[in-house]
DNA sequence: TAGATTGTTAATCGATTAACAATC
DNA sequence: TAGATTGTTAATCGATTAACAATC
């Protein structure tokens, strides 16, 4: 159906708007439930639940919800399915999403074996690199020449990229992609890259993580005596 | 030197302190600007400078660093050597973090390649699996039968863990982990896990940055005609 | 009807930014 | 001294939560 787009659209631009990165981030939260309590057998679903089962609050799960549009009933809750449905289209799960892997080293050799099926709505279609040794054009999942990734992103229309190359490359290859048309990086190597309007990153950077976990577990209290 | 401690203590504990989470990432940011800036020969810095190269403001820049009681010179910024030292003692770059990965499937081994030496700060000590086949208790770093995690997360001490199992083991495992006295997990596999103040989860689910990043792009208009 | 739950407004909370006095 | 930059206060901004009228 289509007739998601427009209320999409209305809900970002409107005054209310919170920053989409965390909003999304909730809606998949919420996503994730529902599929849970849909195998349980549940048909409805009320803000509490979601509040509950998320730790978040039941005002903020409706006014996500209300935020693009998705209705409840004043006494009977939200219909489970049709919630579902709705936040599969928003989420892009109904499609496929195709992506391409940018650096066959080791974390990229992973994500490929991990998401070279399609599963839930994620499919690494194409994998690149530079080195002739880990090239396999016939693989069920092609590694190709990283100098044929320009044609490749331009004819088969890719709009995400994951990026997985040594820190050095990130720049010049972040530069590429963004100029074959590539919308959305996923960046996994160390290097800060601000993205564009045209051209969104986000940045997931392993070490960062620990960092903050570290500082985390260390300087903040945790059986206050 | 352990004059670090009572100064964060203070910090983490002062009124004003933002989230723990984000300002942590931004002092790591700032670190990494400072080694370049160090490389190309800067003594001294100035908050301008961490702004323009973050595309955040000085005003928080200075905001940050004052919260941890790094102080600059009223005209003549921040000295860089200083300022390094002190953030490396925060993010525990000048000890090495010793950290363990739970799962040898595919991330995990990639995970465990990429940080099995020490690198920067970050070393993979250990890890472990439920796969007979896949043991290597005499690797360099070895790989070890899950069922003798949690005698060597005490016999080591160690406080950080990487989840790398499939999804449906994450919850026991998350629990073994736990009890065990970990006190800070990197999990990466698609179950959402909440942390309790003893064990922080930090949730790393790659299948919900792409859904992110496919929602930015497909619903935030980049070119306004 | 009484009770429950949504949708939305107003209040709160927290983080970011602007501005400026202090001072090198 | 004049100019520049910090440290910090006050203003702003945005997101979360509480509360409640609408209504099933």
């Amino acid at each position: 159906m289509d007739t998601a787009k427009p209320f999409v659209y209305a809900a970002v631009h409107s005054a209310t708007m919170q920053s989409p990165q965390d909003i999304v981030e909730r809606l998949s939260r919420y996503r994730n439930v529902l599929l849970r309590l849909r195998s349980l057998g549940f048909a409805r679903v009320f803000s509490d639940n979601l509040s509950d089962a998320l730790g978040i609050s039941a005002s903020q799960v409706r006014r996500d919800l209300a935020a693009f549009n998705m209705r409840g009933a004043k006494r009977g809750g939200y219909p489970l399915a049709t919630l579902l449905e709705q936040l599969d289209l928003l989420l892009g799960v109904s499609t496929t999403l195709n992506v391409i892997i940018v650096g066959c080293g080791n974390i990229g050799t992973a994500l490929l074996t991990t998401y070279g099926k399609r599963r839930e709505g994620v499919c690494v279609v194409a994998a690149f690199d530079i080195r002739a040794e880990v090239l396999a054009p016939d693989a069920e999942v092609p590694i190709l020449d990283v100098r044929d990734m320009d044609t490749y992103i331009t004819r088969e229309k890719i709009e995400v990229a994951i990026l997985t190359v040594p820190e050095q490359a990130a720049p010049r290859l972040m530069d590429r992609l963004a100029a074959a048309g590539i919308r959305g990086v996923l960046n996994f190597t160390p290097a800060q890259i601000r993205g564009t309007p045209d051209c969104i990153v986000q940045n997931l950077n392993i070490r960062l993580e620990i960092e903050k976990l570290f500082y985390l577990v260390h300087f903040t209290r945790h059986n206050p005596l």
